[in-house]
DNA sequence: TAGATTGTTAATCGATTAACAATC
DNA sequence: TAGATTGTTAATCGATTAACAATC
C-alpha cells in the first residue's frame, strides 16, 4: 500500500472514520461498494467519496468499485489501528469507569493499560477490567516503566476528571510525554500545539442537537 | 434579543457550544471580554469570533468588546438550554447507566425524565438517578402520558443501546414522535431527514486522535 | 468491445480572514 | 476628541461537486 502523504484536512480524517464504521456493516452483506452506494448512506456525492479515497492512493477498481475487505484494512492502516495502542485512563468517576469497564466502546485498536485518579478512597482498589487504579502522581514512573521493561511508549491519554481538573492534569500529562488526549471534559485545553487534543463533549453535542431540534426548517412543534 | 433567522452551518453551532463553554470559564476572571481574547483562546481569529456572533444578533459594544454575563445569556437563548430539555436514555448498559447516574456530565438545561431497555433483568430496577428502568416497549406510552398529565413534550432521545440494536431502536424512537437523537452508537443511523441525529462516537474520536499523533508534522516518535 | 465506475481536473460553492467604516 | 473594538464588506482561501478521460 502506498499512502501519498500531504495536507490532509480535518474533514477528511473524521469521514475516514465513518466510511470505516460503514464498511464494517457492509460487508455483513457484501463483498464490494461503489462510490454511489457509499454517498448515499454518508449523505453526500459519489465525487466526495473518491475524492477522500484518493487523498490516501488509489484502492478502487475502475468499472467495479471497491473491495469492502481491502478498504477496511486501508482505512485501519491509515488510521494506524492495525496495531494495539496503549492508552491510560485519567479519572475515574463514571465517566472512566464507564470507559474502563466497558470494552467495546474504545473500539479494535486501543487497549487501556492504566487508570488513574488522585482519590484516595479509589487508589488501590480494583477497576472492573481489573487494573489496578493508580495514584495520578504515579503516572511519570508507570509510564517510563512501560517503556523500559516492556518497550511500550505510551502516547495516548483519556482525559475523564472533573472539569476543574482538566488544565492541570493535562499539563502533567504532558510533562510525562503523553502528546494525544482524548479530552472527556468540557474544559477546552490550552496546551503546546504540537500536543494533539480531541475534545469529546457530550453537552457540547446535545446543546448542538437542541439547536437544529429547535431550529429545523420543517419544525412543527 | 433579535435573533436573525438565516441559513446556519454547522460548523458555526459547534463553534457557539465552545464559545459558551470558554465564556463561562472566562466570567470567573472578568466581566468583559473581546473577540480578540476569545479567539486566541479558540485558536482562529477575532474576525471569525465577531463573524460567528454577528450571525445571530449584535451583542457587542463598539471600543470596549462584549460582556460576558450577556454573552452567556444570549448563547445559552440560541441553544435552547435557558429552559430545561427533557430527554428520554434509550439503552441502560454501561453507556446509559453512566449518563443517567453523572449529573454533571449533561450539562445544563438537559433533564433526564425516563430510561429505558429490552432487557428483563433491568426492567423495573431503579437507576441510580431514581428513575425505574422501563420498558422500551413502553415508549409510546410513556411519551403519550407526559404530554397528557404533564403537557410535556418530549423530542429528544439518547440511543445509548448496542450498535445492533440502534437502527431498529431509533425507527421505533421516531414512529413515537421523537424527533432528535444523541446517537451514542457507532452506527450510521439511516433516518428520514427531518429527523435530527447527532453522533457522539468515542471510538471514531479516538480513531481520529490517533491518526493525527502519527501524522503529526512534528512527529518524533 | 460496451458498460461501468474510478481518479482527477476544473468549476463552483461556502467558509475564513483582512480591512475598514461605524461607533462606543 | 482620541483610542479601541465592533459589525460588515470584499478578498482570499479551501472544500465540495460536476464532468470526463482513463481504464477495468
Amino acid at each position: 500500500m502506498k499512502l501519498k502523504k500531504l495536507e490532509i484536512s480535518e474533514r477528511v480524517v473524521q469521514r475516514l472514520t465513518e466510511y470505516l464504521s460503514i464498511l464494517k456493516e457492509a460487508r455483513k452483506r457484501d463483498d464490494e461498494i461503489n462510490s454511489i452506494e457509499l454517498a448515499k448512506i454518508m449523505n453526500t456525492t459519489s465525487a466526495q467519496v473518491r475524492k477522500d479515497l484518493s487523498t490516501f492512493g488509489e484502492f478502487g477498481v475502475r468499472g467495479k468499485g471497491y473491495d469492502i475487505d481491502n478498504l477496511i484494512e486501508i482505512i485501519t492502516k491509515i488510521l494506524g489501528i492495525d496495531k494495539i495502542n496503549h492508552v491510560i485512563i485519567v479519572g475515574h468517576g463514571k465517566m472512566g469507569e464507564m470507559l474502563s469497564s466497558n470494552v467495546e466502546v474504545l473500539g479494535e485498536g486501543f487497549k487501556i493499560v492504566g487508570i488513574f485518579d488522585k482519590d484516595e478512597n479509589k487508589i488501590g482498589k480494583i477497576a472492573e477490567n481489573n487494573l489496578v487504579i493508580q495514584d495520578v502522581r504515579n503516572v511519570e514512573e508507570f509510564v517510563k516503566n512501560m517503556k523500559n521493561e516492556f518497550n511500550i511508549k505510551i502516547d495516548t491519554a483519556i482525559l475523564a476528571v472533573i472539569k476543574e481538573q482538566a488544565q492541570f492534569a493535562a499539563e502533567e500529562l504532558v510533562k510525562n510525554g503523553i502528546c494525544a488526549i482524548l479530552n472527556m471534559t468540557t474544559y477546552k485545553l490550552e496546551l503546546n500545539k504540537n500536543i494533539k487534543v480531541v475534545d469529546m463533549d457530550i453537552s457540547a453535542k446535545l446543546q448542538e442537537l437542541n439547536f437544529w431540534r429547535i431550529n429545523s426548517p420543517n419544525e412543527k412543534i
